[in-house]
RNA sequence: GCGGGAGUAGCUCAGCUGGUAGAGCGACAGCCUUCCAAGCUGUAGGUCGCGAGUUCGAACCUCGUCUCCCGCUCCA
């Protein structure tokens, strides 16, 4: 089964290659690895998707703004953001297994060791004591354990101390006074640890010494929390309120795969959503029900998804679940809805020395709002999108197609037009209608090769609607429609076509059901 | 980074024990066709990932190197 999902996502990429969707980055010069370049029928339905989020949260919420922050950040940002300290790992490799460590995880399981070693002397203490064992007072005056509890505390004391000193020499002679040795080998030839920033940096200043390090944003929230205060007072919101924004954001990954699940650069659309302190876990509900609703409308099936409450919560939230997808590789993370307290907007109001307050009439007090995150990557989407939309069948006739079932409101395009042959008048006729039909939709025009075989290629870039012009068009001006999903085609008069295509193809209608 | 696999036309691949590159599909031009791919004719497209070595001669053998894919290690 592993097996068939493998080479399901191999037929995806090596289809959404050959139509123009997804091309491997700088591919002349033998490709970059995890970067990936969106083609003339991927970034139409980049766009799509980009448009139907931003009208589903900001033209549909009167209460929900819009923002473009910069990618480019003063660094306190990410200090105060956590992302300095905690989007570190201290690094080591052994020489010999050649395999590579966290260097605090190595000592956490040296300690676990000795606890495991505590634990020994309570279950002989135990057995021997009997029922009149008093855990507590035995691991309070027993010398053996208060011995090895004395080791726990020193180590951890060691580690903490070079860990917030930065100082990762430290952290080495730590592993080595432990005599701590590689599970795998056995060897105790470690490398010297090494700082692993999982934000890319670069040279702000065009003069090499006067140059500042900065870093490329690792999420786009930041960006939001940071222009809190303009939004608020500039558009007059009032609690709660929401902003969002789709951009850009970049994390080095040490390894980066599976296509474009997981980029070095990817695209987020994230939404963060200011409420009153205590109000938070209302909300977050709130915002599940309205992100999994809004899913469900796209239309790429229901059973694809499923909700995953997250247990072990980042330093800032008291609440966060995923919105995962059935993607080729299993379920996966497609959306995070997270509730951030009030720490980010309090780690700015800290570093910045600004008050990042609202104001409320009603309580008469200022407080800082809680905050509930939505935020969705628009890559993961877009391969949600190819998942769902790839389909390989057989026909009635025995003959098979590869057709892209790409819900119509997000198709790249939207019509395509053909004349039925090259000849006759008919691709003049044809081409009168794509002039018409072209100010409104995204259209393509073909008249090259037997109708079917045009089906099809408008099949396998996920075109949803083809009309075609024959000779009765000449006569009574009706053209055929036909659906790209059941192959039905309907004569109608071209005077009805626009609004027909109208109807099937537009986001109104989804956004109607939200 | 380690281990494994793979790089030949746009795609899928063939190419024998070394003799100087092919097929199908696709694309393009045209013919034929009044509605669901694979009818006909023609055309374009490859320094066989890159570099070196062995050889009279390398897509093929040797070494190096790069890239991609899969697995492992990390991930707010």
């Amino acid at each position: 089964m592993a097996n068939q999902d493998d080479n399901l996502l191999k037929k995806i990429i090596a289809h959404a290659k050959e139509y123009g969707f997804i091309f491997p980055s700088s591919e002349i010069y033998d490709g970059l690895a995890a970067a990936y370049d969106y083609g003339q029928n991927g970034v139409e339905l980049k766009n799509n998707l980009k448009s139907f989020w931003w009208k589903a949260m900001v033209q549909m919420n009167e209460n929900i703004v819009g923002l473009d922050a910069s990618i480019f950040m003063h660094p306190t940002t990410w200090k105060a953001s956590g992302h300095v300290d905690a989007f570190n790992d201290p690094m080591v490799d052994n020489k010999d297994s050649k395999k590579r460590y966290r260097a605090d995880v190595l000592i956490e399981d040296h300690i676990a060791k000795i606890e495991g070693k505590i634990n020994k002397e309570v279950d002989k203490a135990a057995k021997r004591f009997g029922d009149s064992f008093d855990k507590e007072q035995y691991l309070a005056t027993n010398g053996r354990v208060l011995g090895y509890q004395s080791e726990i505390d020193s180590i951890n004391e060691r580690m903490k101390n070079a860990i917030e000193s930065d100082n990762l020499a430290d952290l080495k002679t730590l592993i080595e006074d432990l005599g701590i040795a590689d599970p795998v080998s056995g060897s105790k030839n470690w490398t010297d640890v090494r700082q692993f920033n999982l934000m890319f940096s670069t040279e702000l200043g065009s003069v090499a010494d006067g140059a500042s390090k900065i870093y490329l944003r690792p999420e786009t929230a930041q960006g939001i929390f940071v222009n809190f205060l303009n939004v608020q007072k500039t558009g007059r919101m009032k609690i709660p309120f929401g902003i969002a924004q789709i951009g850009k954001a970049f994390r080095n990954e040490i390894i980066a795969r599976q296509f474009i699940f997981r980029m070095r650069e990817f695209e987020q659309m994230e939404m963060q959503f200011f409420v009153k302190p205590g109000d938070e876990m209302q909300w977050y509900e709130h915002w599940k029900n309205t992100r999994i609703g809004w899913h469900k409308l796209l239309g790429l099936g229901e059973e694809n998804y499923r909700f995953h409450d997250h247990l072990n919560l980042a330093h800032y939230a008291n609440a966060a679940c995923d919105i995962e997808f059935n993607f080729p590789m299993g379920f996966k993370e497609l959306e995070g809805i997270h509730s951030r307290t009030d720490f980010d907007l309090k780690a700015h109001e800290e570093h910045s020395g600004k008050k990042l307050q609202f104001f409320d009439p009603q309580e008469n007090k200022s407080y800082v709002p809680y905050v509930i995150e939505t935020s969705i990557g628009l890559d993961r989407l877009f391969l949600a999108v190819l998942t769902a939309a790839f389909t390989e069948e057989t026909l009635t006739d025995g003959s098979e197609r590869t057709v892209m079932k790409i819900p119509a409101a997000i198709a790249p395009t939207k019509v395509a037009v053909l004349p039925l042959l090259k000849k006759d008048g008919l691709p003049e006729k044809a081409r009168e209608i794509l002039d018409e039909l072209k100010l409104d939709f995204n259209c393509t025009y073909d008249e090259k090769d037997a109708i079917g075989k045009r089906y099809r290629r408008q099949d396998a870039v996920g075109t949803p609607y083809c009309v075609t012009v024959d000779h009765q068009t000449l006569e009574d001006n009706t053209v055929t429609i036909r659906d790209r999903d059941n192959l039905q085609q309907e004569r109608i008069n071209i005077s009805e076509l626009h609004a027909r295509v109208s109807d099937l193809v537009s986001v109104t209608s989804l956004l109607k059901k939200i």
